[in-house]
DNA sequence: CCGGACCAGATTGTCGACAATTTATAATAT
DNA sequence: ATATTATAAATTGTCGACAATCTGGTCCGG
């Protein structure tokens, strides 16, 4: 991932950013309890720095704390990753509706070329950059939108829980020329300044997806 | 407000409560600096409760900080303004929708008696309960949508910040009976189950509040 | 045998002190 | 006089220790 550089400057950030890495990875389990001084020894690091990473997890809602009792990595159900959709479809559609009012045309063009990079991918087979390219497009008019809120919320809270649904439920899906056709119009809408149109057509693409998840789960569920 | 109880349980939770409260009701003024040292004697605790305290500010979007130089207290700003709309229209009106579909009859029922109530007030003149009621409504829907997700950045994040707005920017508008109308619109569509028309309701509510807002502010600008 | 009070162990919450970094001030050289 | 560097003050980051609270088990009474 080239974008989202975030820079580790303080100990309490490096014990964030690996404890939050370890958790969207299931090395720690979904659901297991967070124990100040066991993560303190094993990172060799104080009590204090492992708190206010333990803070900043809870603020991304990666985990649960109860006071004086302690934290808990959440747990991963089926409502929640189909709540998590909903409130992506909500921000992105009006995401993609701002991105069409105020995203520069030259980052149009940026992200349009990315998708033809992209494209030649798909085509060759490598489904290698799948994951990293949807995310980059998905990024790409978060930022385009403009809406420094918006931009918080998706890449400091939502984007990581996302991804841990992701590697934990183990869904790379099929869907990979399909949403490529979708991003394709989107883009389309977003250059042609169709505020509206961006916003209906990224939506759809965020039901899609859920809908494909949410039919795999139930194939699991009979399995 | 009767809704929304936080129990202070924490040293730390009564700290983040008053601060926060101080912040959005502007006895802390908006870009002004928050220093550690200061507050801990002022509130007589610890500079320990006093960062946990701002680190959840930080998370609520009141106060931006900045490794080894320090917090400050967010600067409002027209476009800030705008930009917290956009992001209630995609949060709330998902919300409606949501709630079209989830919301129980009998909360629904609720909603509705608190409206007539409301319209009371409203006739008798008595714009007291003018932004509770307000707030109070678009709190049940939001509830209703039984999204966790979706209630946890609600009521957590933007609320406070907006109220922090309407507070320091002073708006209490005339747009009071205009909205009780809108408000009784939305339930209707909630109580016929019809998501499509509840979300499009809402999304337009919250486009009139921000047009009238913003038509106020160009005014003041003027004179 | 079951339920509640009580006690020990462990965990979290809070505190004051020290270390690291930034900011303000003053001194020096050009 | 200005820019640059060195120094000092103040602020934040980190640490280890103590206090408050919860958890689990044991004992006692019913």
């Amino acid at each position: 991932m080239s974008f989202m550089h975030e820079s580790a400057v303080t100990a309490s950030d490096k014990a964030f950013f690996r404890l939050r890495k370890e958790i969207v990875e299931g090395d720690i389990p979904a659901g297991s309890k967070l124990s100040e001084m066991e993560l303190s020894t094993k990172y060799e690091v104080s009590r204090a720095v492992v708190r206010e990473a333990i803070n900043r997890l809870e603020a991304c809602h990666l985990v649960e704390r109860r006071p004086n009792v302690g934290a808990r990595v959440v747990s991963l159900s089926e409502e929640g990753l189909m709540e998590l959709y909903q409130v992506r479809e909500a921000l992105e559609g009006m995401a993609a509706r701002l991105a069409a009012q105020h995203m520069p045309d030259e980052e149009i063009a940026k992200l349009n070329s990315l998708l033809n990079e992209q494209f030649d991918e798909v085509k060759g087979g490598e489904s290698y950059y799948q994951e990293a390219g949807d995310l980059d497009f998905h990024y790409r008019i978060i930022v385009g939108s403009q809406n420094q809120q918006l931009i918080a919320m998706l890449s400091n809270g939502i984007y990581h829980l996302a991804r841990m649904y992701r590697v934990q439920l183990g869904m790379a899906g099929p869907r990979v020329t399909t949403a490529y056709d979708e991003h394709k119009h989107i883009v389309r809408a977003i250059a042609n300044r169709d505020a509206e149109l961006a916003e209906m057509l990224m939506r759809r693409h965020i039901q899609y997806s859920k809908n494909n998840i949410a039919t795999k789960l139930t194939k699991q569920h009979q399995s």
